[in-house]
DNA sequence: AAGTAGCGCAACCGCTTCCAC
DNA sequence: AGTGGAAGCGGTTGCGCTACT
């Protein structure tokens, strides 16, 4: 048997939040930092279960959040993020500073999931499905899988170039000149994409004073991972004793803007990137939930990568998936 | 102008994972 | 090591808005 659901008692509020509910749940993370969520509803006296309060402050109240159109840029990030992830939403967010898992999702399902599925049905090979369960034929799969495998293979190779620059300390020009050009973070239009924005204006008003007075020491708009994870935002606001919050925050920006880089670079070495991509790319995706070894082993160790602070330190992991070990699972 | 269909997004549900005891 | 509770995550739903007839 299964918990009950937290929601079940009587007397908990549903459905849209009151600007009233916004300004209570804010005014007290404001106070008391994201974070212990359970008593977040007793001592706001919000009528609202805590699983929700945590919802509305990630999805919607956050600092940092960008809503509205996404740029190409992050259009492309998600899709590649997504053949190489799979559906693990709050993993490619945390790719997306300023974007929730909840966004993403939504954007994939309403907007890219046909994006590709139309790409897939003007294309004659009908590749790069979202859905795995559309099967091909197997000399298909046998003519594509080593392109593909190819193109993955170049891919990593890419990004970890990418990043070992971006993290060289010898190679400090190259972040302020991503910065400079064409981060994806500057191509948010002021207006457009503020980094905050609520439903009401008081509530907009009363953050903006909060994110300035606050949140001086981590920009609203600067981590990925650390703005994703409630704990690591608490560690944000709570003067972050151990001093991590803001190196993971610079390291998770500058992880962005490389990732920027690498779409960059990808996009000029492969003109057919917005092609669909072959069946394989999907076999990162944990279809059925079954614990695909190269997406929970092998990514696991990308990620880890990616996110190790001294790339020298970690920059090897990616040598150990060779196309060998790809091929045994497919 | 009214009715209807489609779309987008916020929020909910339930399962999984993590962590403290 | 086992257990229970809290948090995290992904899938799904439902409502409001807009476009179309």
């Amino acid at each position: 048997m299964g918990r009950p659901p937290c929601c079940d008692k009587v007397g908990i509020k549903k459905g849209p939040w009151t600007p009233e509910e916004d300004i209570l749940l804010v005014s007290y993370i404001q106070e008391h930092g994201p974070g212990n969520w359970r008593a977040v509803p007793t001592n706001t006296g919000l009528l609202r279960c805590s699983k929700s309060c945590r919802l509305r402050w990630t999805n919607y109240l956050r600092p940092g959040i960008k809503r509205g159109n996404f740029t190409e840029h992050e259009e492309k990030m998600i899709i590649h993020l997504q053949a190489l992830l799979g559906n693990r939403w709050a993993a490619i967010a945390s790719y997306l500073p300023q974007r929730t898992d909840n966004d993403i999702k939504n954007y994939w399902n309403t907007h890219l999931k046909k994006k590709l599925n139309k790409l897939q049905t003007g294309s004659s090979g009908g590749l790069y499905r979202d859905d795995f369960s559309a099967s091909s034929s197997t000399s298909q799969q046998a003519i594509s899988r080593g392109q593909w495998e190819r193109k993955l293979q170049t891919d990593i190779h890419m990004a970890k170039q990418a990043l070992s620059e971006a993290l060289s300390p010898e190679k400090p020009s190259c972040l302020s000149e991503l910065k400079s050009s064409k981060g994806y973070l500057s191509h948010a239009k002021p207006g457009q994409a503020s980094s905050y924005i609520s439903s009401t204006e008081n509530i907009s008003k009363m953050l903006k004073g909060w994110m300035r007075n606050s949140l001086k020491p981590a920009a609203p708009a600067e981590s990925a991972a650390t703005q994703n994870s409630p704990n690591n935002m608490a560690g944000a606001d709570s003067a972050s004793s151990e001093g991590a919050p803001g190196k993971a925050n610079r390291i998770s920006n500058e992880l962005t803007e490389t990732f920027e880089s690498f779409f960059e670079s990808f996009d000029s070495s492969n003109s057919d990137f917005s092609q669909p991509m072959s069946p394989e790319a999907s076999f990162f995706q944990d279809e059925d939930k079954k614990p695909s070894p190269i997406s929970q082993g092998q990514l696991s160790m990308l990620e880890k990568w990616l996110f190790d602070d001294g790339s020298s330190q970690g920059k090897d992991y990616l040598s150990d998936i060779t196309l060998d070990e790809n091929a045994n699972f497919l």
